[in-house]
DNA sequence: TAATTAATAGGTCAAATGTCCTAATGCGTC
DNA sequence: GACGCATTAGGACATTTGACCTATTAATTA
């Protein structure tokens, strides 16, 4: 069926769009000029903009749940947290000139107050949640949502400052004081109050 | 002159405006509305949607370093930063519902690549500057504007963050492990490895 | 091959938006 | 009181937007 690649371009292009332009100030015609077809196509799969997003939302949740599935195959808990963390390194360009992707969407939708917050916040209870589990795993008990929040701050408020001065030494060194902070939690006897500072 | 009464309050309701709901989500036409004038009125004081944006940026600067200044006067450097802590207490639940205000602005310019995002950015440093001099009061040296954008991520990560989950335990948290940490800055040999966690 | 469904193209529509203009009104000065 | 400038009101306009419709083509099935 032609009708799931024509979609999912849609879904793809509109993902990439509401990133780099944010949700209200891409159009229609906009992401259908994307993927190259007429808005007639795009309505016959989409009827409205609240769909796509929907879509989109979706997709993100699946994208970064398999990422996190295949981090979970291969690599220790510990090591998968310091993943997480090396994401900023990983996705610096894109982070300094959009922002981070999860943040920036849920943010704007609150604004809006659209019904879609709920959805959009999901995509970061996913990291909220994994982040938590692999704490928990490590032993921390009942701090480890405290922590997986604390982790999930610290990225938000380094893709904001980044996207704002364009800083790539800050990325990197805010990623080592995050490292740092990850070892003073999981190894409290070996901890140093000044990190990288 | 009526002139400046008028366009102070214009500036004032977009100030309101712009960060409840947004620069592209607001139009002319709320502006009015809000003061409750004519969009004729207000075309007479600003030409362009760029132009109530430059001013509202402006009023955000004065704003600031206004409060900045009164608690130079009042406080000692490491009170002032504590200070600047509690911002995020003391504006809860507006945190809560619109997110920062300084860093939901320069997010959105940012994506629009608005001619303005530089200009929205100053309202970060003068955040960023203030808070390095007051760690260069307290003796940081070199480490103080690292230490300044340490500060300015944390509260911008809580900021979304409480935004999206609207969590004010998770706010209280983070901001007395904020004061943890600056207490680990400014007086090394006291610090806990585990300031609340 | 014929019939039916899936998919696409392109045009239309009302509403909203930023911008601009002109006429009217207030208001201080001579 | 009359003049001139500052301010305000309200409408006009082109453009864009999300949404919708119908006609046409491609694909599938009978």
């Amino acid at each position: 069926m032609k009708n799931r690649k024509t979609r999912e371009a849609i879904v793809s292009a509109a993902d990439t769009l509401f990133y780099e332009r944010g949700f209200e100030a891409t159009s229609f015609a906009d992401i259908a000029a994307a993927v190259e077809i007429s808005r007639g196509n795009f309505y016959y799969h989409f009827k409205t903009k609240d769909e796509i997003l929907s879509a989109v939302i979706a997709k993100r949740i699946e994208d970064r749940r398999a990422m996190l599935a295949k981090w979970g195959e291969a690599l220790a808990p510990r090591d998968r947290i310091l993943r997480f963390i090396e994401i900023l390194i990983t996705n610096q360009s894109k982070i300094m000139t959009f922002g981070c992707p999860v943040g920036t969407l849920a943010t704007e939708l609150s604004k809006l107050a659209h019904p879609a917050q709920p959805d959009a916040n999901q995509i970061f209870s996913v990291f909220r949640d994994w982040l938590r589990l692999q704490f928990e795993e490590l032993g921390c008990g009942g701090r480890s949502d405290d922590l997986a929040m604390h982790l999930l701050m610290r990225s938000q408020g380094i893709a904001t400052l980044a996207a704002a001065y364009k800083d790539e030494a800050f990325i990197r060194r805010e990623a080592a004081d995050m490292t740092g902070w990850l070892q003073s939690q999981l190894d409290p006897s070996k901890a140093s109050p000044r990190p990288s500072h």
